[in-house]
DNA sequence: TAGCTGACCGTTTTAACCATTTGGTCACAA
DNA sequence: TTGTGACCAAATGGTTAAAACGGTCAGCTA
């Protein structure tokens, strides 16, 4: 074996997805970028769409692992779940691919880039459920449906990360954390 | 004085903006059905955007009226939020003018459509805000910013209500107000 | 003559057109 | 066997003439 032409068709059509998204990103292109004739993507994947899905797959296995690495033992549930809350929403923020879909989405409509945000925050509220799961059994949380659980926080966090300051002041990440904990795990009934 | 014609420009153009939507509504089309000159039109509003603009005035009085109606004195904090709440987006989801304008935000990107939203929610927002103010007053609530407190409710009122549909079975209005009370009163703290 | 109107105006939107580009195929070269 | 780029139908982008639009105002009518 020469070289990993898979490889090189991956990593040339992520960089371009990241860059241009995925409507702008032509398959001739990818191909020039990998230095494969254009025949061959179609040798190792399907179509576009699959070419796609592969890359978002990866994307999401690293959001998992860097959401997986936030969650320490020795902490509380409230500062693991922040942390993890957090990290997931900067991942978001920053991550090149994560930011191009979002623009895409809200520029044009491609349905590619909704199901391709649609499928992370689903593997992310999979694993968030798995958390919450787990502490419940270990008596950190009263007894709740996790999924919902992990869909109510996570759409609060979005809230209070994203849709906040499109009319406010942003908020520190250490105010997001006690709002998180005020709302969610004190609860706001007069003691 | 006949007939009051601004009552008709008005009536009919609600009618319109309902059926049709912001863009999909004309100048010609509100004279037709108000059966007025469309120059009359523009002696009674500067413009197109000024005619909405009374209509979603209207809109808002409305809501807020209706809204303020849930709001008992003999029932606790809880069961007066969780109908307050619920009435706005039941209001939301079968008032024509308001799918209309969701609609028009979704399929078009209609910055009028997507501005009247924003407005009647930042309404809705001062009233939740104001009845927090009263609740920590009144000793029912802990002491919070009751604005950051409208916005975290409102939104999670509106993940649940629209948004977890969208890949769940729908949540009956009991189990809304449940996981309301949970989440965002008692506290998910083990105690 | 005050209140109302629809023909009219400059601008924007729509629609029809064609040239280009696209995702995907396959006969052939390496 | 593995990899390729010329090739194809379908989709897209650019262009432009015609239609429709919001807004105005001279003149009509009650």
């Amino acid at each position: 074996m020469s070289v990993d032409r898979r490889k090189l068709i991956i990593e040339a059509a992520s960089k371009s997805f990241s860059l241009f998204g995925y409507k702008a990103t032509t398959m001739e292109q990818v191909a020039k970028l990998a230095n494969v004739g254009k025949g061959t993507i179609y040798t190792f994947f399907t179509n576009k769409e699959e070419l796609f899905e592969e890359i978002l797959q990866e994307l999401i296995k690293h959001v998992q692992r860097i959401a997986q690495e936030t969650i320490l033992a020795r902490d509380s549930f409230h500062d693991n779940m922040h942390r993890f809350l957090y990290t997931v929403l900067e991942f978001r923020r920053e991550h090149d691919l994560m930011i191009r879909m979002t623009n895409e989405i809200t520029e044009m409509g491609t349905p590619a880039a909704k199901e391709g945000i649609r499928k992370v925050e689903s593997a992310v509220l999979a694993l968030l459920s798995m958390k919450i799961k787990e502490a419940i059994e270990r008596g950190d949380l009263r007894p709740c449906d996790p999924e919902r659980t992990a869909f109510a926080m996570f759409r609060m966090y979005l809230a209070f990360v994203l849709e906040w300051e499109v009319t406010h002041p942003p908020l520190e990440k250490e105010e997001i954390a006690n709002l998180f904990d005020l709302y969610f795990v004190e609860g706001l009934a007069a003691r």
